[in-house]
DNA sequence: GCCAGAAATTCACCTGCGTTATTTTTTATG
DNA sequence: CATAAAAAATAACGCAGGTGAATTTCTGGC
């Protein structure tokens, strides 16, 4: 069921196979689905319950008052939502789906317990926490210094790096589910400048996007025009690269 | 030493008197000062140590190939930088001083084993990392849908009550030791632009800024006028507000 | 109290992106 | 397969904030 999570932690570290099917216990729990443009979690909610992704998108988002909304994350499948939540008492941001979404609802309790009982389990939680905190300073970088193409192409350099990280890639594509309006939410640009920016990409051939079909015919390439350098997605840490993975055992 | 520290974790947790002398003497063990814009951490540094700033003001920042300088984060007396980043490798960003900074070193092996000694600290480190990534994200918030006004209204309200988390504010007043550049940077604006903003903000009478001298007449107003609301500072986990918090003992 | 460099301020002009509105295309659904 | 609704694309115009260049005001060191 975790099969893009565990995909993901062995970027980290290799997992026992008692690990393995511990993680797998926990998560196979309390499975849920829901649909498109749902709430899994809500503003001001009690901060109970950790969720995992199996399939599908989501995001965690704040709206304001005067309904502006930002979208500081996306989640893919294999993606875990607010870890070691429990210490605070309150959520103060939403998260919600972009598309139909399997996610698996995970206690606090069991987690801990699970944790405990397997230390490197922990250690890649943390460094899964670690991780998403580094990939929301550098979007306040992005934010904060690049501009609409550069933005954009980051953003698509970091989205397609992490889903070949749990293997949602074919060569050089993959699927994008988001709408020009979630981008929009997502990089602080208006629908129509995202609209201008990926007609650029298109034009300069940085990209090929047809429907949610992405292609990045030179990853480089369009790394290079966005600054991107993907130190920052820590997906080195055992000294491997992604080609040398092993496909995951299903 | 770490005074600053133990109040801020004050607003979270209560400390025993044996966790505040195990704290204080592996705060104590290592101490240096350096001058204003110096590093700290360099980026591809070994994530080895853990740096607790006693006084001064310093930022984790990126500077991009050409020159554009984000600041990510601001840090004050009391906070913490990178807790728990041992798991990473190394460090995808900079950490540099504003003024003259006395900061802690402490190994992550002292650390570690202190956070194992005391259950209670370890706690209060996790909350103290959650309220970190949690005001990340209220920047991409900030930096993404707030106009300048607001933005920068934002960050003044943040590091007001911040500074007053740690026993640093006199009233409605306290000591801004930024140049304006620094909240360019932070905000990414530019210098021009955050001195018009600032003169708004002082036209409208809702801050009074001479110097390194900045006075906030009333909070609440310029909270109401940035759209501030302090949930994701995260100070009221006990249920205690900040006037409760009785002064701390020296 | 003087001096140099840093920081803040001001000015004039410009551009990247926003806004509003309309049209076209795609995607769900009965 | 028809239809409605969502998403994408296009267009015209406006403004928030950028740029570059002076100028003035602080600040720290002697």
């Amino acid at each position: 069921m975790p099969r893009h999570f565990l995909r993901k932690l062995d970027l980290f570290t290799r997992l026992s196979a008692d690990d393995r099917r511990a993680l797998e216990s926990v998560v196979g729990e309390r499975v849920r689905r829901i649909g498109a443009r749902e709430d899994i979690v809500r503003e001001g909610d009690a901060a109970s319950h950790v969720h995992l992704i199996v399939e599908g998108w989501a995001c965690r988002y704040k709206q304001l008052e005067d309904g502006r909304r930002q979208i500081v994350a996306f989640f893919m499948p294999g993606d875990l939502c607010d870890t070691f939540i429990d210490v605070l008492r309150e959520m103060d941001q939403a998260i919600g789906t972009l598309t139909p979404v399997t996610f698996a609802e995970i206690s606090r309790d069991a987690l801990g317990g699970m944790a405990a009982r397997h230390p490197r389990i922990l250690q890649a939680l943390w460094w899964d926490t670690l991780v998403s905190a580094s990939i929301q300073r550098e979007w306040t970088v992005n934010l904060g210094q690049r501009s609409a193409t550069e933005r954009l192409g980051h953003l698509l350099c970091e989205l397609f790096i992490r889903l070949q990280g749990v293997g949602l890639t074919e060569g050089n594509h993959c699927v994008l589910p988001t709408t020009q309006a979630d981008l929009a939410d997502a990089m602080g640009l208006s629908t129509v400048h995202i609209n201008r920016t990926l007609q650029e990409l298109r034009g300069s051939g940085l990209i090929v996007l047809k429907g949610r079909n992405l292609t990045i015919p030179d990853l480089s390439a369009l790394q290079a025009a966005s600054l991107f350098t993907p130190n920052y997605l820590h997906f080195d840490h055992v000294g491997r690269h992604l080609d040398a993975v092993e496909p995951l055992a299903v």
